[in-house]
DNA sequence: TCTAATTTGTGCGTATGTATG
DNA sequence: GCATACATACGCACAAATTAG
């Protein structure tokens, strides 16, 4: 008795039909972890169906961690579990603290029985290659933050199409791609906007920027926002050897900058919100409780989480700007 | 020992596993410059591979330089000086903060020509198993860092003895591996005994204990330090039910529940550290922030992870019980 | 000097998976 | 579904270099 089974005229696509036989072979225990299974081209004679058919067939299986091929050999049995059906590859610039509300977020909503391996890439474009390269072909989704690196969009082109979406910031050259963002340019923008009256109570407000790790949104929306409203204004890319000033407000957009200030502000003798203004990108719990509440400009991880995770339970195609708002605590 | 070692279903190449079995021998210094390596056809009849297959690897090896062949004698080791892309396996069980500092630490002691790819289990031992049985072979050190789970030493065996490290806690079952960890029972037991005096203004100390996340010797470590010194104490799973009142102490060790008590404090109107105490557990660069400052009991994860790089790095194969200390703040 | 054994070097054939058009 | 070029793996045959006896 042959493993695989497939009828002509039964309306259902024969490489279904050749996933179902190997699934029920694995689960009545014909087939075993380790065994091989007929090559393509035995599947091809004894069917006479293509060998891309049954090619079709090994290699959605294959993704779902079912089986594995090694070159030269055959496709063998990798996993007698077939509800572990889809492993996710989620490639994150690096880690940090709201990372983790985006990833619990996102796990929650798929579901139990998908698996999410996550890999950072550290704003290097060689590891970032590295990387997808190692994993193509290993997983049923790839969900990528990309970063302004040279070259990425390359890489991501050896993935299929239908397989890659994109998150929290895209490029012109990443459109083919569904995905779920943040509009950094208008966000800074329109949440500065939003505190203009807290901010007119300083004489000058002063951006922290990593040109290397923030999007370039940033900046160009922080720069029009102070023209706009003829705000006296300043970027640094650091606060090594900057002191500060009581009259001052500062946008932070990460958390090992926002404690250093605070902790400064502290040392100076400085009252948090009358002399000195933060705020703060990217919000996350702690955040409501630090001195008494930091502002900050963010998008809602939980959100952008939860709706990855649909648009890829439902195979949906599509750019979602993910909303994003001014929380106004006591910092300014 | 053997030079070379490979896997019959590793879904790799056995000309590319022959190559890294070499590069690995080199790096690690079973072979230096000038010796011989294995004929062809020993290695043919050791792991019943073609001649041809083997050949192909010392082939690409030769092609590199790092190996040179003499027609009628053999392959002798030419180069020591090689670039080996060295990958480490890291399973954590959850993602949350301290492991940002744990994680960056690793990272930085390491050096750029390693790459680390983190996985988490989630305190799910079936994703535990399936994690590390899909790696296998995969990279050059496995660290791991267990949970109360089953079974998760017969899986950890499955891997190379010399290249599993332990990390953050162990068992009795995993003593043969290198390992840095915590000792929470002493740990625990110490921290709270150099706050004394702090607790014994309070009326009763209530440690927040989920036993199917927290190390079990959290929990002895706790009701020693009680009994010693006998106070009132609690132990609870959940704060959903309980409204914090004057004169309780707690001992929180995750950050959620920590926010949530800091609220919950904030709504009843209690004053921290005159009414009521917290001390919490891994001190994260926002805890000297938050509330004036939370009192920690915490190891160093700096130093754990430098520590951790280092031991690999070096190939040492040590047990190191990482230092823990009572980091007083305004909290208590 | 001859021979046998071992080892590298080379070429050919076949089977299998990989990728593309 | 077909065709093609390529990568990997295995096995066989024979030549050439080296070494040991």
């Amino acid at each position: 008795m042959s493993i695989v089974s497939i009828k002509d005229n039964s309306g259902k696509p024969k490489y279904k039909q050749i996933i179902a036989s190997i699934e029920e072979a694995i689960v009545s225990g014909a087939l075993k972890k380790g065994d091989k299974l007929p090559s393509l081209n035995s599947i091809k004679l004894r069917h006479k169906v293509s060998r891309d058919t049954v090619f079709t067939a090994f290699n959605e299986l294959r993704n779902r961690g079912i089986i594995q091929s090694v070159a030269g050999k055959g496709f063998y049995v990798a996993s007698e579990d077939i509800m572990v059906n889809q492993k996710i590859f989620l490639l994150f610039d690096e880690l940090n603290s709201f990372k983790e509300d985006l990833y619990n977020s996102f796990l929650a909503h798929l579901g139990d029985h998908i698996q999410v391996d996550i890999f950072f890439h550290h704003f290097n474009s060689s590891i970032f290659s590295k990387l997808i390269y190692d994993n193509i072909g290993d997983y049923s989704y790839y969900v990528i933050m990309p970063a302004n690196l040279e070259n990425t969009d390359k890489v991501i082109d050896k993935l299929p199409d239908d397989k890659v979406y994109i998150l929290d910031q895209t490029h012109n050259e990443l459109s083919k791609y569904p995905a779920i963002y943040q509009n950094f340019e208008k966000d800074i923008h329109s949440g500065l906007n939003d505190a203009l009256k807290h901010i007119q109570n300083y004489e000058r407000i002063i951006l922290l920027f990593d040109k290397s790790k923030q999007p370039e949104g940033i900046l160009t929306g922080f720069k029009i926002f102070c023209k706009e409203n003829k705000i006296a204004h300043e970027v640094v890319d650091s606060l090594e050897s900057r002191t500060p000033k009581s009259g001052e407000i500062y946008v932070i957009p990460d958390d090992r900058n926002l404690i250093k200030i605070i902790k400064s502000i502290r040392e100076q003798g400085l009252v948090l919100a009358n002399e000195i203004g933060i705020i703060s990108y990217n919000d996350t719990l702690l955040k409501e409780i630090v001195e008494g509440g930091i502002t900050t400009i963010s998008t809602d991880f939980n959100e952008m989480g939860k709706r990855l995770a649909e648009m890829i339970l439902k195979n949906e195609n599509l750019k979602i700007e993910n909303p994003n708002r001014l929380i106004l605590r006591r910092s300014i």
